[in-house]
DNA sequence: CCCGCCATCTGGTATATACCAGAATTCATT
DNA sequence: AATGAATTCTGGTATATACCAGATGGCGGG
């Protein structure tokens, strides 16, 4: 009945879209009528090729293109699967991440990957209004949900306002060892956010291949007084997160 | 006299980091030094194979990677160039991103894509606080520098409250149109950025190869009174811009 | 000088094949 | 029941090959 059309249509189609983003278009379909659920696994790339009666390569293809929309993700060796939803984070509202994701139910955990005490380099140094050389306390945190890696997250302290800061148990909100131990709040904050490739070792920790883009997105923080006291810097794989921001237009 | 190092350190290399990312780091470190410029071609995939020794497949890999990177941009059977540098976006200044770019002496070109006025979906009424199916004015444009694409924008604005104003050349900063012709200006808004899959209408507007990803900015935008009359979204080629926010906390 | 044809270049798609190493499972041995 | 070895599965890397279609540039004819 209707057959002969849709084989009409689909023909059509076979001539301009190429097989693989067929297939992956046919995959995409399935997740988004939730016939695929959230962290289940995909077929295999020899199995979509038995499927569809492709080479290994090409079912590969559309496996790799929803890979690098975001929609899957990819377990060395283990599988494919779907990914789940976004977090959002705003960035305008800069109280602590970690404390609103716990306000929202969100299975939050965090390594601890790395602390260093270091002298600051020219860059840093500028952004934290400092003299180059300058102590500065470092860190570096991978957060999860689930056992799912969503972002990387380093932290630059200028060291003498925070005296013993790397004493405290870094896996939890450090606005709230700020606030508890140093009296030092957030005020205000400049904030950069682009797309850039993913380097080998962040890779690693995100559980993503290299040659895939992730967010980046730098703050310096600053406290009631204007001066600037912590420099961060997050690496977000790219299909986990949304960031809002509420903006004010200030005409001079 | 290095050189016995050096093979060490290569093969030591080669043993753990794959061939096509090699390629890779070595294009990479050739833009990075200035060898290559900005819209400098890069070496073919046949060529690269042969000057490598590797299959073309590698040598496609290699340059793949460097393309989602956003490093470099290939032009459908030409080549492939070294991306220009990225625009720096500030979302809290919302001054229009036409003047602030002619201030800054960069070369924009609009180009209008569609214009069509139609009802509002129950979405989009919910985001401008209007009954659903009420009038709304669309348009969406493309915006180069020089004659490179970076992002293509679609805006939506309360139609009664803007008569005829698709009348008006849209090749223009629409802020001024508004402010000009309709005393309305923005006094806040509402982002939000996230990264996602490119579609393939839009892929073809920004000049990249299905299955990449872009960034998506859409902001609701209010007047002094807190009434939204515009929707915008926008979708940019991920590397060629970043985005700067400056956050005042408020706390509640 | 201009126009149109054609050879040659480019990337895009697709197949078939091979081997590797890690993960998961199976199954026999202790 | 616990241990450990073997098997089978997965994606990751890499090669060789083929054909297509758009872009480009040279060349010849008008």
């Amino acid at each position: 009945m209707l057959s002969s059309h849709d084989s009409d249509i689909e023909t059509d189609v076979a001539a301009s879209r190429p097989r693989f983003l067929q297939i992956a278009d046919d995959i995409r379909g399935q997740i988004a009528r939730k016939e695929l659920k959230e962290h289940d696994i995909l077929p295999s790339e020899r199995s979509l090729s038995e499927q569809y009666g492709v080479s290994r390569m090409t079912a590969r293809r559309a496996l790799e293109a929803l890979e690098t929309e975001g929609l899957v993700y990819s377990s060395d060796r283990r599988g494919r699967f779907v990914s789940p939803q976004r977090l959002s984070y705003n960035v305008s509202n800069m109280v602590s991440f970690v404390s609103n994701a716990q306000a929202s139910n969100i299975d939050l955990r965090i390594e601890v990957i790395d602390t260093v005490e270091t002298a600051m380099d020219a860059k840093l140094a500028a952004r934290l209004g400092q003299p180059e050389g300058c102590s500065v306390t470092a860190y570096t945190r991978l957060f999860h949900t689930g056992d799912h890696p969503i972002f990387i997250e380093t932290e630059y302290l200028v060291a003498d306002r925070f005296p013993g800061f790397l004493r405290h148990d870094l896996r939890q909100s450090t606005t709230q060892i700020l606030e508890t131990h140093y009296q030092t709040s957030a005020a205000t904050g400049d904030i950069v956010i682009r797309m850039r490739g993913v380097q080998a070792q962040e890779a690693q920790l995100l559980g993503i291949s290299a040659s895939h883009t992730v967010i980046e997105l730098e703050q310096v923080i600053r406290d009631a007084d204007g001066v600037p006291f912590c420099f961060g810097r997050q690496v977000w794989r790219g299909e986990m997160a949304e960031f809002s921001a509420h903006a004010i237009v200030t005409r001079r």
